[in-house]
DNA sequence: TTGATTTTGACTTTGTTTGACTTTGATATT
DNA sequence: AATATCAAAGTCAAACAAAGTCAAAATCAA
């Protein structure tokens, strides 16, 4: 079995028997599964993704840490959520982002107020020191980061 | 735990149960808690600084102390927040950004979710687009628009 | 065989802890 | 009153403890 699977499993291991969060130190963790630790970087950002619904939060430093939450989305709220994540794409523009919220707000999936919030965040204007062409990219990452605290 | 959060929660918790001032020996402090006592000088200057609305006054000597006061110079929310957006200077570090969230929970200026919403569009990962030298201006300006939102 | 995925490790960055040394204020001594 | 002594707090840089990055090398799959 290759060595980026066995740290995946590992991984949702904790997160079945947490019910949706696993705490791990990389060093420790790499050392456990005998693998260096950049590994664990390697399978978090390509298993534990955004799409797949991780949300993935880390600390250096001493008493560091990375912390992978699943969010379970059974729910409507949850499934209509994670379908637009999915769909998005890694690049939106203002026009796109724009549609997607007037949407959720339509369908009562978010509140006014957290349409508020996510949209100037998500503005041109938010974005103005942000070099044009990464603007997309940021815009469809950052929606998501915001999207996913919501299932 | 990280020895420097456990000052600080200690902290907050004497500034909770007195309504907003802390009066505490360094020395003594330190002892308690079992660490040197630099390392209370270390949490003061990190978390408990003027931007995020405290004041830290102190005396050498016999008979020293050190003094710390959670002031609002406003009341209201938005002069709150309004105060929080003009010392915020146009480049924010991920840490300061997560201080200043945690204030405004703490001081019940926003809810818990709205600070997750933000916190998760301003986290390193939700930039990681964005090339490092225009990472601590998006995310200035990027909270300030979120923030603004809640006036 | 070539393009994608995985593995590895050297190097970087960030955040924390520690301790030796300095400064300041209060109190006791001459 | 001047000085010595003691009892605080302050400073700063080095050591330590993590996690992140990136690109080269190895492996795999079509």
């Amino acid at each position: 079995m290759r060595m980026s699977d066995l740290v995946a499993e590992y991984i949702k291991n904790i997160l079945e028997q947490s019910d949706g969060t696993a705490e791990i130190q990389r060093n420790e963790l790499a050392n456990a599964l005998g693998c260096v630790p950049s590994q664990i970087n390697y399978v978090l950002s390509s298993r534990f993704t955004q799409e797949n619904g991780y949300v993935v939060e880390s600390r250096r430093g001493g008493g560091g840490y990375i912390r992978i939450t699943r969010v379970h989305f059974a729910t409507d709220k949850g499934s209509i959520i994670m379908h637009i994540i999915r769909n998005m794409g890694n690049s939106l523009d203002a026009t796109s982002a724009r549609i997607i919220l007037e949407n959720l707000l339509t369908n009562r999936i978010i509140t006014n107020e957290i349409m508020k919030i996510m949209a100037s965040a998500i503005s041109e204007r938010a974005f103005a020191d942000v070099p044009k062409e990464y603007r997309n990219l940021v815009r469809a990452t950052v929606l998501k980061n915001m999207l996913l605290t919501q299932i």
